[in-house]
RNA sequence: AGAUCCGUAGCUCAGCCUGGUUAGAGCACUACACUGAUAAUGUAGGGGUCAGCAGUUCAAAUCUGCUCGGGUCUACCA
């Protein structure tokens, strides 16, 4: 054991931490961390994983450093914390960078490159950053299993996702259905949203709009509408159309219904179809009226219509809302052979297009308030044509061209996709159609924010194509009630954002088009009548095996020898199974969302089920888990979902979403903008700890940080600097006396009041700081503890208490100052190591090096901190905050007569309201008396007269039970005379008079503080009051220049590199004044400078000048020795 | 467009859940002081329509509604 602490000579925290990491490595401390926590009840954590085809950012510091504390913290609570690592390894991302790389596109795969080179290369890149990663985890001080990581590429891992797959499909939740998603007719190719939020996609165009008109069909459900337009008798006149709105004619035969919304007004208008001017009934939305009338031509004259005027006469006949329209009928459009109604249920049988539907999605800003519903090109009508079963109809092929079957259009292509010089746009002729059969009410250019193909910039169309679902919906109840049992942080992510978007759940497409990532394990005869899905490398391995033996010929010959051997694409392609009929099945081209790789990871991590059945059933769901609130819809929502379909159960307890971290004016951090934080560089200049420190203090994890370095270097000065600063005074003086903390723990009870308030507000510390950690509130934690430390430690404890470890001999008090600043040194660093683990193991290890209290090598192998509640002494503390306001109050007065510190003062008067308050202050009077240099302190209790006091409500006691009479008394008890309040005081009753009713007032319901001394200088804040006596007599006075002359010599002392213990000889020359003060307080003075003699005499030849309350003085100071 | 978080001093934040009468810290700035641990600290000073409006209440930074501004996520539409 060493027997000295040691000592630092600069505060160096990035050194510090060098020297903190290289001994974790030697000793395997994070291994050990756990190790000493065997048979211990395990906490579970599962690590997100990131992709590692990126650098790390300072935003990767935060949750990390959040995800590190909290298992830091619980392994010191004695829980066993295991932390695997993760890699997220497939993904668009990864693909595009590859690309990217190789200067190639997606149409290049399978040409210029084969899918097997280009997947070995994304395997190749997606770990590329890999060391960086580490050396950041590393550096940062986040503790995680970096040796032993998933890799979700990697077989055994794509197993289990198979394994996953497999079970939902005997569930019933996978199932092959069409959505509607972002297509590129030039390309061929669906979009990825990824892909159509690359910047400059979304451009404005100028489109071709048409207000189509469709007829109604009169039969009894509409018969209100007929009534309405006056039409008795079935009359060519008397017609009504839907109006509805579209930026893409294109769809318009595909229509199959029109959408209004439920509770939008709509109006009947009586009017001219302003081509054709035929008299027409139409129906639109009321509030968009004023996009197609001028109120001029409201209840106009119909009968003198004039074609050339281009006012239209309009009236309207009839209100009503959308959801009196649902059912309705009318005419098709454009019918045509490719969309009679035969061909329309030859697809989806028992179908009944051409309705009024309702939708929630419609609203009044444009258009007409009726949506034009084609299906098979808008996400939303897809969705509520499937729900009123209108069927669907994709009258454009995938080339962008119509199909044949629609007359003059058929061949036509709905845009310029092949850049065609002599394109004629069919949209235009589409509308065209429209104004000659008075079926078009409105047709115009119409400028609009469109998205494009980021590849061949032509526009993007909304098209049907076949994907595999998750029935999620399925599932929604239970997932929506299991997320109530989960521990949300900030609850409102859980309640609002997460829980809002489970409510409006959709199945979960897990197709995606590409190359690289987990293939979808599903295998299909030509017909898709049969079909199996595969579940585990054996299962394929036989189903290989038994495909050939049926199949015969050279059925997947490569793959008979060894099985398969990677699970990706091309090789899973390659192989063909056999259905039960014995027809060849091939696999269904997808491979599946990586959120899916994620999600599944509690599962795959560990290979489950085909190994490691007792580690994952001890392993889910995870106690713990932390990412950014972007995550919410992805990696939490995802293993949500996994959890609740494959095992009922949620898969986390409690998960922490923390903010984003923006540069210092608030912008996101952006490689564009110039403005990301390099992680490296700023650990290396202020260290890892204060880095972390501040990232946890400065903001509540789910706030968005704003990250500015200076906050950072605050943090290091201010807190680091001041415990640097309390560990050094405290080594420096216990080395001076050997201190090892070999004598008995001397009773708290038995050490001074001082010692008691300290360890009292340790206590109260270690209570509030584990309360709030417990709560996943290490921010509140980290405050409280930089408050002890700043507040309590250094600037009242220690500096009161200077004096005891230098002064004196070494025994009883002196004991046990250094047992109380050992223990509190100790407990800070306990307390504060999940959140900064380097310094404070440094600094456990140098005291526990010389005391040896605590088997184990470091502060993360010991235990938390426990409160020792008995030790709680309320009163103290209250008293001791007493005595820091009193300090205060009189240093100010001081301040205000301008007499310094060192000016020894006579008297300080305290005005005190009670006995208990009287009681309070002089068990610190003492402390008061030194810290403000007055000899004696004097109550005031009899005070009538003397002391001014004031009286005002108890605003909260009172509130109450005053209610709307509190003003009154108020203004009443404002009005009180000193004789009043003191009346009030010895009877501890009063009742007021408040219209024409007593109110009767006790004590508690009001405050009386004392306000004023008449004749003295006072000061106070809230219930103390303090006074000044400033005179200084002859007496004081000698007192106060012998007092400023040992500082001076003092200065003298440190400034010359004397040792704290050197003895020293002093002479001095001074005139008569001070000569005489000095010589007064000779023995005074040795003792505080160590002086064995101070000789004083009138002139002395050279020496150091130096000023003693205005005189000059010049002495010579020699160390003996 | 929807959901959600945020808006308090020049800057970073507390206080808001549970309403209570002078709205607090720190940083920065100015002056003075203290220091035998201090890169600290103390005292004093300037600095606030608590984003805005309305409501509830005896009383609103705090509760409710709306509006504005910023962030994020989702959607992107006739």
């Amino acid at each position: 054991m060493a027997n000295r602490y040691k000592e630092f000579k600069h505060l160096n925290l990035p050194a510090i931490e060098k020297e903190v990491l290289d001994r974790w490595q030697r000793e395997n401390a994070f291994q050990k961390s756990v190790e000493v926590r065997e048979g211990a009840q395990p906490f579970v954590f599962y690590e997100g994983p990131p992709s590692a085809n990126g650098m790390p950012g300072i935003h990767h510091v935060i949750s990390r450093t959040l995800k590190d504390l909290v298992c830091r913290y619980k392994t010191m609570q004695g829980f066993k914390v295991e932390r695997k690592g993760g890699w997220d390894t497939h993904g668009l991302p990864v693909e595009l960078g590859v690309e990217k790389e190789l200067g190639i596109t997606k149409e290049d795969i399978g040409k210029k490159i084969s899918i097997e080179e280009y997947n070995q290369k994304c395997r190749e890149a997606v770990l590329r950053y890999k060391d960086k990663w580490d050396e950041l985890t590393t550096k940062m001080g986040y503790w995680v299993d970096l040796e032993h990581p998933y890799i979700t590429f990697t077989n055994e891992y794509i197993e289990t996702l198979w394994w996953c797959l497999k079970q939902l499909y005997e569930k019933g939740l996978l199932y092959k259905s069409v959505s509607i998603q972002p297509y590129s007719p030039a390309a061929g190719t669906g979009l990825s949203s990824h892909e159509l939020n690359q910047p400059g996609t979304y451009r404005n165009v100028k489109d071709t709009s048409a207000v189509a008109m469709f007829k109604a069909v009169r039969n009894e459900k509409s018969a209100f509408l007929f009534q309405a337009a006056n039409c008795q008798l079935p009359t060519a006149n008397c017609e009504i159309f839907f109006l509805a709105w579209t930026t893409t004619p294109w769809t318009l035969p595909s229509n199959l219904g029109l959408t209004v919304g439920p509770n939008i007004d709509y109006v009947l208008v009586k009017t001219f179809n302003p081509y054709t001017h035929l008299p027409v009934n139409v129906i639109l939305a009321k509030a968009l009226l004023g996009k197609y009338f001028k109120p001029e031509g409201e209840n106009g004259d119909f009968d003198s219509y004039d074609e050339k005027v281009k006012l239209l006469p309009w009236k309207i006949l009839a209100e009503f809302k959308g959801s009196e329209l649902e059912g309705l009928e009318y005419e098709q459009l454009l019918p045509d052979e490719a969309n009679s109604l035969a061909a329309v249920q030859a697809i989806t049988p028992g179908a009944k297009p051409w309705r009024i539907l309702l939708g929630d999605f419609v609203t009044t800003e444009d258009g007409t308030g009726i949506v034009h519903t084609a299906p098979a090109f808008g996400a939303d009508d897809f969705r509520v044509g499937k729900k009123y079963n209108i069927g669907i109809l994709t009258l454009v092929d995938r080339e962008g061209k119509f199909v044949d079957g629609l007359g003059e259009f058929s061949g036509r292509y709905i845009k310029d996709y092949k850049s065609d010089p002599a394109y004629v746009d069919v949209n235009v002729d589409i509308s065209v159609k429209l104004k000659k059969e008075n079926r078009a009410f409105k047709v115009e250019k119409y400028e609009h924010s469109y998205p494009h193909c980021w590849r061949t910039d032509k526009p993007v169309v909304y098209y049907p194509l076949d994907a595999w679902f998750i029935r999620t919906t399925a599932v929604k109840d239970r997932m929506v009630e299991l997320n109530k049992t989960i521990n949300w942080k900030p609850e409102s992510t859980g309640t609002g954002r997460f829980g809002n978007w489970l409510e409006n759940m959709v199945d979960w497409n897990l197709s995606r088009s590409r190359y690289w990532g987990t293939p979808l394990p599903i295998w299909r005869t030509e017909d898709g009548r049969e079909e199996k899905c595969i579940g585990s490398i054996e299962e394929l391995n036989a189903e290989i095996r038994k495909a050939s033996e049926v199949l015969g010929g050279d059925v997947n010959t490569h793959y008979l020898h060894n099985g398969i051997l990677d699970l990706h694409k091309p090789y899973v392609d390659e192989v063909i199974l056999v259905s039960d009929s014995g027809k060849p099945m091939r696999r269904e081209p997808d491979l599946i969302d990586v959120w899916f790789d994620s999600g599944a990871m509690p599962y795959a991590q560990w290979h489950f089920p085909f190994e490691n059945q007792e580690k994952f059933t001890q392993n889910f769901p995870a106690d713990f888990i932390a990412e950014g609130v972007d995550q919410t819809r992805g990696w939490f929502y995802t293993l949500h979902a996994l959890g609740v379909m494959l095992f009922d159960s949620v898969a986390y307890k409690t998960v922490v979403s923390n903010g984003l971290v923006l540069d210092k004016n608030g912008n996101k951090m952006s490689k564009r903008l110039g403005n990301v934080v390099d992680p490296f560089k700023t650990i290396e200049q202020f260290g890892a700890d204060a880095t972390r420190w501040y990232l946890i203090t400065n903001a509540s994890p789910w706030d968005n940080l704003k990250f500015d370095i200076e906050g950072i270097k605050e943090v290091q000065r201010k807190f680091f600097g001041t415990l640097y600063n309390t560990y050094q005074f405290f080594a420096l003086y216990a080395n001076v006396d050997g201190f090892t903390f070999k004598e008995d723990y001397i009773p708290v009870a038995e050490r001074p009041e001082i010692d008691r308030w300290i360890l009292s507000s340790l206590q109260t510390l270690i209570k509030q700081a584990t309360a709030a950690l417990d709560e996943y509130e290490p921010t509140q934690a980290g405050r409280l503890i930089e408050d002890f430390v700043d507040e309590h430690l250094s600037n009242w404890y220690v500096r009161l208490c200077r004096r005891r470890f230098w002064k004196g001999d070494y025994e009883q008090d002196k004991i046990a100052a250094y047992q109380t600043l050992y223990e509190c040194l100790e407990t800070v660093v306990r307390l504060m190591a999940p959140i900064s683990p380097f310094f404070s193991d440094e600094i456990f290890i140098q005291l526990n090096a010389v005391t040896g209290k605590h088997h184990g090598q470091s502060v993360h192998h010991i235990l938390f901190p426990e409160v020792r509640e008995e030790l709680i002494d309320t009163e103290l503390e209250e008293r001791m905050q007493l005595a820091q306001d009193a300090s205060s109050l009189v240093l100010s007065l001081r301040k205000k007569a301008n007499i310094k510190v060192r000016q020894p003062l006579q008297k300080v008067l305290l005005p005190v309201l009670s006995p208990t308050m009287e009681q309070q202050l002089q068990k610190v009077e003492d402390l008061i008396k030194a810290e403000v240099n007055v000899k004696e302190m004097e109550y005031l209790t009899d005070t009538e007269g003397f002391i001014k006091k004031k009286i005002k409500p108890n605003f909260v006691a009172l509130g109450k039970k005053l209610g709307a009479r509190m003003k009154a008394v108020s203004t009443a008890l404002q009005n009180f005379s000193q004789h009043d309040i003191s009346l009030f005081e010895k009877e501890g009753r009063y009742s007021l008079p408040i219209n024409d009713e007593a109110v009767e007032l006790t004590l508690a319901e009001v405050e009386i503080t004392s306000e004023d001394i008449p004749g003295w200088s006072v000061a106070s804040k809230g219930p103390l009051t303090v006074a000044l006596d400033i005179n200084i007599t002859p007496e004081l006075e000698d007192e106060g220049n012998a007092r400023e002359f040992v500082n001076r010599i003092q200065k003298i002392r440190k400034d010359s590199g004397f040792d704290v213990t050197d003895r020293i000889d002093v002479k001095v020359a001074a005139n008569n004044g001070i000569a005489a003060s000095l010589s007064k307080f000779n023995n005074y003075i040795c003792a505080e400078i160590l002086a064995d003699t101070l000789e004083i005499t009138s002139t002395i030849a050279d020496g150091i000048e130096i000023e003693v309350n205005e005189n000059q003085l010049k002495v010579i100071v020699l160390k003996k020795g």
